[in-house]
This record gives C-alpha cells, sequence and structure tokens, in this order.
DNA sequence: GCCAACGTTGGC
DNA sequence: GCCAACGTTGGC
C-alpha cells in the first residue's frame, strides 16, 4: 500500500466534481509530466491518496483511492501519456492547508511543501498519518 | 496579477 | 546532445 497526493484546480476539477462522480470514479487525465505519470504507473489498486487543491484554496480537502490502474489517457492520441482512475473516499473534516504543512517541522521534506509544481506525488506513511491527523481524520 | 521555478521543445 | 527560448504552473 502506498500513498499518494492527487493536486488539481478547483476551477478545472475540484473535490465536489470527484464526489459527484462517486464510486465509478473519474480518469486523472490531463497529466503531462513525466514525473507524475511514472508515478501513476507506480500505483496499485486500493492506494489511497490525498486530494489537494491548488491556487486558491492550497489545501488538501479529501482522500481518494486508485480505483483503475494506469491505461491510456483518453483526452489524448499521444501514446505517451497514461493515468489511473481514482474515485473519492471521504472529505477531510478540516483542510490542511499548504501553510499547515510548512509550519510542521516533521512535513519539511514533503514533495508538496518542497516541489510544488508535481501534480502527482508520493506521500510518505509518517507524512500521511500526520496529514490525517491535523486534518481531523487520525 | 505577477513572477520565479520548472519542464519541454527545437535549433544548432 | 546541448542549451536557449518558450509555455505553464502555482505560490505569493
Amino acid at each position: 500500500m502506498q500513498y499518494w497526493l492527487f493536486k488539481s484546480e478547483p476551477n478545472t476539477w475540484s473535490w465536489d466534481d470527484q464526489v459527484a462522480k462517486g464510486e465509478a470514479g473519474e480518469e486523472w487525465d490531463g497529466v503531462r509530466n513525466y514525473q507524475a505519470r511514472n508515478h501513476m504507473r507506480d500505483m496499485a489498486l486500493g492506494d489511497l491518496g490525498f486530494f489537494y487543491h491548488s491556487m486558491k484554496e492550497k489545501a488538501v480537502v479529501g482522500i481518494v483511492e486508485v480505483c483503475k490502474l494506469c491505461h491510456p489517457d483518453s483526452t489524448t492520441d499521444d501514446p505517451r501519456w497514461e493515468c489511473v482512475d481514482i474515485k473519492a473516499v471521504e472529505p477531510v473534516p478540516n483542510p490542511v492547508t499548504l501553510d499547515m504543512c510548512k509550519a510542521e517541522p516533521k512535513l519539511k521534506d514533503m514533495v508538496l511543501v518542497n516541489n510544488s509544481r508535481l501534480s502527482v506525488q508520493p506521500v510518505r506513511k509518517p507524512e500521511w498519518d500526520l496529514i490525517l491527523k491535523l486534518g481531523g481524520r487520525g
């Protein structure tokens, strides 16, 4: 079991949009970055991830689960780009903001804190647990 | 809205 | 294969 973080600009695809898809889930399409794609290739069914809103909100707002393994991205004919499908699991009661992560010494090595541009990131277990706790799910 | 950081592209 | 130019992302 591995943990991940999916970043989205809420005007493009928000947590509410994700929740609206329900159990069926939705492709995490549109990724055009090799690092992010490689992370998706590493994902297994049942892996969990944080759903992060970038830009205005800058906070972890929900928890998602990988429900379909990496497959070609249906939004392009370019065979280089692939993506997984994810479904919403549950919201994070108290969204964990980027500021909170930066203020927490234990999270100083988080990818989110150090490489804000990577849209799909791995999250270490201790980081996962701590953010769950900060978010009111610990 | 600005701009720094980063990744990708394309010319050489 | 290098590197300058460009486009995009996302924090501020």
